[in-house]
DNA sequence: GCTCAGTCAAGCAG
DNA sequence: CCTGCTTGACTGAG
């Protein structure tokens, strides 16, 4: 992306093993315990080599379960502790933390990258979780066919493929209760299956059986299957939950326990209020559709739900005091603490929506407006409780910046760039007075100052427009294995440590889907001065796991000259790209448990 | 490129 | 167990 010739000189002060504070993405790649995976088990396809797994079922050290009384007096089992990759248990067996950065716990995130299909076709494959009949090959891809098949015809579903209580067993993690690492996994894995079926879809081996919704029939599968947490259903905050989580379906949402109905704008819950029967309202997702916007970002006016149009007789009609609205009126007169949960257009993928965790509000009012159709719409007046951490608010002060980057704290220059990307990348320090990178030169590709020596002769495709998945006579295809890396929303879907694209030798047109990291930056970016790191890139966009972002771009040099210019000088910004992925020995190890 | 109509759905309460 | 209620995600036409 940049080059720095100069020094920047921070790193006297810089211990360089100190893990740096990021917040880091979901995932890069689809990343599932085995377990899930052998749900689609079988012949997986080598470009979604599946990650080395979890500790089987059988293997998981139980942890000693703490039974207490509950205040009805029943025992509950609470099992905190989450089944850990031990010393005892060789197998590299931990999904990283999704939201937890750990930089030293690389060992731990090892990944099966042989593509070895045997190792992983034990498991769910119909009766049992831990021992599960082999099948192979297509047979395993006949099964997913048919269970999505199945899918179609409503009335003839199937009951949860490997039963949940054995999956509670295996996984007490996932009971009841969340923490953060159960909200993770459950995210992390309801992705990968997401991005898996897109892939199935995509490819023509499966596309005549296939319907449409990837994230309904992923949050499916892992539902049918105990991977969800917080299912008890409650007021206030959801453990594991945080103010400013960001969610990119609605499904998400339902299987982490934050808002339970798929469609439904306002969940609620009958409760007992002394000896009668009543209703709250437990949280509200505001999609911005409504005229719900409001100019301070800690008010919301939510309005209730109901059709203003019947249908049937065509008549306009006022919405009821019934179910979600009449809850929202108890919880009112109670002052009872609703979650808020804010949706917003995603500007990037302006087909979808991009939900975000808003924290508590209270409602303050409520009223009935008449619609200039002439049908009444209740209207509620909910108020964030304060002291909670910004969120929605930060999001609309971006969005403002993105717009405008000159209102912003610390602005230095509107578009670093200059023009050579098709969104300006601002520069933006608002820790000292340092007015920028000095001898700075912005660069879209790589520099090769020697010509590049190809090893083996080059040659593209001869895709007329556009290489289609599944498409086994594409030669950009073939070198990938024959899988088609990418989604067609551009998301990566290999985990392949290498990618062949189409490039200017092939045939296919510039908005092949194969072109992926061709396309240019499509997030708002910005260059900004760290706390004591130099300089370094930001985004304010909320960015999907398995997005390309952009290259990696500056220029190639040579070891030699790398290390003449000594430790602590422009190593600042130096990247060692000639890494070559090798089997090391655990990743051996791994293997041979499994394989 | 943008909008809009059309299509198909999950999970809850009752 | 079944029905009604809710709206998102995505596609393709204009």
């Amino acid at each position: 992306m940049m080059e720095n010739n100069n020094t920047v000189n921070t790193s006297e002060s810089i211990d360089k093993s100190k893990i740096v504070e990021v917040k880091p993405l979901r995932s890069l790649a689809p990343v599932l315990p085995n377990n899930v995976q052998s749900f689609f088990s079988g012949q997986y396809p080598s470009g979604f080599s599946p990650f080395c797994s979890f500790v089987k079922p059988q293997q998981i050290p139980v942890p000693k379960e703490t039974v207490q009384t509950d205040v009805d007096g029943n025992a509950t089992v609470d099992s905190p502790v989450a089944p850990k990759a031990t010393r005892e248990t060789p197998v590299a067996a931990k999904v990283t933390p999704i939201r937890s950065y750990k930089s030293s716990h690389d060992e731990e995130v090892n990944v099966n990258r042989d593509g070895d299909v045997d190792s992983f076709s034990e498991g769910l494959n119909g009766d049992d979780w831990g021992e599960g009949s082999r099948k192979r090959g297509t047979q395993n891809i006949q099964n997913c066919k048919e269970f999505l098949k199945r899918k179609k015809n409503k009335k003839t579903r199937e009951p949860p493929i490997g039963g949940s209580s054995s999956y509670f067993a295996a996984f007490p993690l996932l009971r009841e209760d969340g923490d953060r690492e159960s909200v993770n996994y459950v995210l992390m894995a309801f992705d990968s299956i997401r991005r898996r079926i897109c892939q199935l879809e995509e490819s023509k081996e499966l596309s005549n059986a296939l319907a449409k919704r990837p994230d309904l029939r992923a949050s499916h599968a892992l539902t049918s299957n105990g991977i969800k947490t917080n299912t008890r259903r409650r007021a206030g905050g959801v453990p594991g939950i945080e103010v400013g989580d960001i969610f990119f379906f609605r499904m998400e949402m339902c299987l982490v326990g934050l808002h339970a109905q798929s469609m439904g704008g306002i969940d609620y819950m009958n409760i007992k209020d002394g000896s009668k029967d009543d209703t709250m309202a437990l949280s509200v997702v505001s999609s911005g559709v409504y005229g719900d916007e409001s100019k301070d970002n800690d008010i919301l006016y939510y309005s209730g739900s109901g059709e203003n149009f019947n249908k049937k007789d065509k008549h306009v009609t006022d919405q009821k005091l019934q179910r979600g609205n009449l809850a929202l009126d108890r919880s009112a007169q109670r002052h009872d603490e609703v979650r808020v949960i804010r949706g917003l257009r995603d500007t990037v993928n302006r087909s979808a929506k991009i939900y975000m965790y808003d924290g508590l509000y209270k409602i303050e009012d409520s009223w009935i407006e008449m619609e200039k159709s002439g049908g009444g719409v209740f209207k509620y007046k909910m108020v964030r409780l304060p002291g909670q951490k910004s969120a929605f608010a930060s999001w609309m002060l971006a969005q403002k910046w993105k717009a405008d980057s000159s209102s912003r704290n610390g602005f230095i220059l509107a578009d670093l760039s200059n023009g050579i990307e098709s969104i300006p990348v601002s520069l933006v320090n608002d820790v000292d007075d340092e007015k920028g990178p000095a001898f700075f030169t912005y660069f879209m590709s790589l520099k090769n100052p020697k010509p590049f020596g190809l090893v083996q002769r080059s040659f593209g495709c001869n895709c007329n427009k556009a290489c289609i998945p599944g498409d086994l006579n594409c030669s950009c295809i073939q070198r990938n294995e024959g899988d088609f890396p990418y989604t067609a929303n551009s998301i990566l879907v290999s985990r392949k440590p290498l990618i062949h694209e189409c490039g200017p030798m092939c045939q296919c047109f510039p908005n092949c889907k194969n072109r992926v990291s061709q396309t240019g930056l499509k997030q708002y970016m910005e260059v900004f001065k760290t706390k004591g790191r130099g300089w370094g890139l930001r985004t304010l966009d909320p960015i999907r796991a398995g997005t390309f972002i952009c290259e990696y771009a500056g220029e190639v040099i040579d070891r030699e000259k790398a290390y003449q210019n000594g430790e602590g000088d422009t190593d600042e910004y130096v990247f060692d790209t000639s890494r070559i992925y090798l089997l090391t020995e655990r990743h051996r190890t791994c293997k041979s448990i499994h394989g």
